[in-house]
DNA sequence: AATGAATGAGCCTTCATTCAT
DNA sequence: AATGAATGAAGGCTCATTCAT
């Protein structure tokens, strides 16, 4: 029974199944028939949908991705002082729904598939570097190194990133915000 | 061709294969014949001894956490001071032979395996528990939360190491290693 | 050329390959590649209808067996008199259908597979239960010791399936039948 | 420290392992190295020694058959009469270096051997051979249908060999030697 | 005499991908 | 729109066999 208007829910279905099959089964263990298999359709027509596998999982990446920008837009916006701006940036990388078990697991299969040239490679230093200019931008009202901080503080939130990956239970989203607002506070001191 | 007492030789030609196959190829794309072929060998004698293919990268594994455990034991040793115990530390941490292309690219590889339970995992946390003791008993004589800077600074430093994976260029280690004792000097004022 | 409700007749296929190539390349020679080649099909296919070499060779034996049950049920369900329960049985074992080169060739195989435990091993002596029930059940009005005779029976009976499997030719059916038949009655004398 | 003469010690050693092997592992799963191995040397030196595994595995053979040539000869060259005679045969037959779990064992692989032709093939049939001829010859003073009934006794046995391969208790020798007694003695009445 | 070293060949199995329906 | 059918390609692994020492 063929509806109209299938293509975008299936789409959609398929980069949430993706996200939660490398959640559930480890980045290096991803295949598409599971990948459908959860998405409750047939391998044929996940191909049929995205036209390979690395476009499927790069989808995923676009997904994550947009998530965490439309996070991190509105309370940039609002915010009115630069250090509120750096608050607004941080809170949104570990915000629920970024921070999230399923897509920490993505986000490590994005720096495997990043290992090589390709799309996925550009789309995370793209993505690189926004942050770090959304960071730099913030930080050069107050201190003489933003460049230097910047880095820092990308660094030590992909770290926490990694690490959460690694953990099995949940990690207090506040504790990491508390650490890395900690991080910018002394050196900004 | 075949010499006596080869098994040492090619058990090491085979793990230093696979880290730089790893590095070369990307995490997921490991193969044995291909790291085989990178050694010199067939693929059968790669099997032959190391079992398999799991294996063969957990001994890679320890490889790289071995050299690590023996680049930082003398500086730590000798260090004479809690902040010299800190600087030895992550000074190892960025030491040419830890911080190089390949080693740093395998990394990566072992954050994957990690994902699910098995031996790499459990290295791993045994890794990183050692890391967080080291780093807490040298706090504790200098702040009133060590395990919350040991925290940050351990992610600081996965963090500058899964960046480094995705970077063409060689980082500079000096300004990796200036930017986690910077960030333990304001921590620690 | 893909058409729909295709896995029954690839299943029956493989199944009929399966017995045919233990019969021309012998029991330890079944290879699924050779199989999948006899029936006309890729080897992944049959990996995909029967997940495993070891599960399709299972399947082969099930036919065997089920072609044996359907063989004996009528004949056994019509014979009026315990000796032409007996005698069901015996034709039934050496029935054309039965006793056929490649179903003979295939029961040596079950005998080696049987030899680690296993559902081959389950299979078989359930197979071998139910032949010595029904030879026993059918002795017992006719002697004193049923389950000597249905002993002696059933290791004739494969005695001569073993035989026949080492043959160049084909065995006459009716001579096997009148040496087991032979055997009986004196038996019972 | 090479000592002199130990080829036929080495050969001895090989053919006992290799049928031990085959009792532990199964026919199918017989490996030069693991028959080596149990042999207390290396597979190099197995094909040293024989060649190659086919003619092992014949050595073996050759080893079982004339181990029951050399227990059937002085029963078969003592005996007065011809029901001695048959009685020596079978009795030989299940005597317990011939019925031996192991050697039992070995007897499936021949047969599994033997649907290819080959040196094992003619083997086996030669060993048929003269178990058919001694039971004829001793037959045929006592029934007009000789041949029939010493097909039937060769079937017997060898479904009684089959049978105990597959069994994982130890049949009692007698019991054997009892049913086809029996069989003889009602087939000459 | 004996073995560790080494490999080619082959097997089972998986998987992304294509195609007819 | 959707899928079952089908496969080529490749991967991990095993094993009989050879060879230099």
């Amino acid at each position: 029974m063929p509806r109209i208007g299938m293509e975008p829910q299936r789409r959609d279905a398929l980069v949430r199944a993706a996200i939660s099959e490398i959640a559930a089964t480890g980045a290096g263990e991803v295949t598409v028939a599971r990948i459908a298999k959860r998405a409750g359709m047939s391998p044929a027509l996940a191909h049929h949908y995205f036209g390979s596998k690395d476009r499927m999982l790069l989808a995923a990446m676009r997904h994550v991705l947009s998530v965490f920008v439309a996070e991190v837009r509105a309370p940039l916006a609002a915010a009115q002082t630069p250090r509120a701006r750096l608050e607004a940036i941080v809170r949104a990388s570990f915000a629920p729904s970024n921070f999230h078990d399923e897509v920490v697991a993505a986000w490590l299969n994005f720096y495997v598939q990043a290992q090589r040239p390709g799309e996925t490679q550009r789309l995370l230093r793209v993505y690189q570097s926004r942050l770090r200019s959304n960071l730099v931008h913030a930080l050069r009202p107050l201190t003489e190194r933003p460049e230097v901080l910047a880095e820092g503080i990308g660094a030590m939130i992909d770290g926490l990133y990694v690490r959460q990956a690694l953990r099995p239970d949940d990690l207090d989203s506040a504790a990491s915000t508390a650490l890395v607002l900690d991080y910018i506070d002394r050196g900004l001191a």
